[in-house]
DNA sequence: TCACTAAAATACCAATCGGTATATTATTAT
DNA sequence: ATAATAATATACCGATTGGTATTTTAGTGA
């Protein structure tokens, strides 16, 4: 076996997330770790102090993947509202090949961590935090950019977008099907064509 | 103890659904429900199959709980957009003071159930479509009666109205604060009265 | 009052859980 | 080449899991 601890890390943090995603924090074992990655139990133990450790490492990554992407795709495009379509888009990619089996990341830690699992639901709620801020400031970006009309209340836009995107994310999962979808996303463009200038 | 097995069955089921909904189906064991109900494991079995069977029960008296409060108080007003506002006033008070501990058990479920507990999913989109329905014919009723454009697509809106609800309230959940979900209702409002006559 | 029956309590099961202590490796410095 | 070290594998731990077999108990009809 591979004696770089780096790699090894690595490797568990690759294979933890989509176990930890489909299966949630409760249900996924260790031993479903190290059946997918092929290594021991004294790995696992010698790289993370124990299973939140591995579970937080999980999520983080779980959100670089999202964010990373959403970053990429809002980068491509200038005005505000076509990267708030950006976005939309990009969650429908997420549904139909979604890098993360399982859904989104965040929203599924979000339900298992509103009642316990405090050491995952400070880093849940940081992480929405900066994906509203960020939809927050492009809506405030394009008002001074002459996009947005003026009268938009960009944190009531986030709030809307924001939930109306994870919402139907679980909606369009659980149904196994994108029907759902694509009704919310004509709604939520038009709404986003509704505050363009 | 009681021998009434109707009696015994209703307890379980009473004190199963907050556990299931507040730890998810994984993380609440037998265990958990003996000591809630101060029965023993003999009489659980006795009443029910296995653990699935006990879910189940407590999934559906969750979501007759949020059925039956909704249906009552979209009967206690008589047009689409006051019944429509009236879900929403339901949410919102359902946030603050939950008639379930744990969120909405339809989400839950909904988020736990996607990818596994494959006896809860189809449970679970059958109640969403019940839901989705009424709105829909909510909707629809309002055009009929002249409250509602005649141009509104009651499916788009439904799927638009049942995902931005869900969505904030796992938003208002995680984040333990019912700011969001202030906004979120303010822009829902304006959408029922921008689809009103 | 006394069987009979059904319901609930108790005792037990193998399997699995997260975690640890120890043994075995592979790598590096000398 | 070898000793020291760090990383992984193995073996084991008590606790808990869902579930079952058995015993005790409460209620019922005769």
């Amino acid at each position: 076996m591979a004696r770089n601890p780096e790699l090894t890390k690595q490797l568990i943090i690759d294979k933890a997330l989509p176990i930890f995603n489909t299966k949630g924090y409760a249900a996924a074992s260790i031993s479903d770790i190290t059946a997918a990655t092929g290594i021991t139990k004294g790995a696992i133990y010698g790289n993370f102090k124990n299973k939140d450790e591995v579970a937080t490492a999980a999520f983080e990554l779980g959100v670089e993947i999202v964010t990373s992407e959403i970053r990429k795709r809002v980068k491509k495009v200038h005005t505000a509202p076509e990267k708030l379509k950006a976005i939309v888009e990009f969650y429908q990619e997420y549904i139909k090949k979604p890098p993360i089996p399982g859904g989104c990341p965040v929203l599924n830690s979000s339900i298992e961590a509103d009642d316990s699992l405090p050491f995952l639901r400070s880093r849940v709620i940081r992480s929405i935090a900066l994906l509203k801020d960020s939809i927050m400031k492009m809506v405030n970006r394009g008002i001074l950019e002459g996009q947005i009309k003026r009268d938009v209340d960009a944190e009531e836009f986030a709030n809307f977008f924001y939930s109306t995107i994870e919402g139907v994310i679980s909606l369009s999962r659980i149904e196994g099907d994108s029907r759902s979808f694509f009704f919310v996303k004509r709604f939520v463009n038009r709404q986003i064509d509704g505050i363009s200038t």
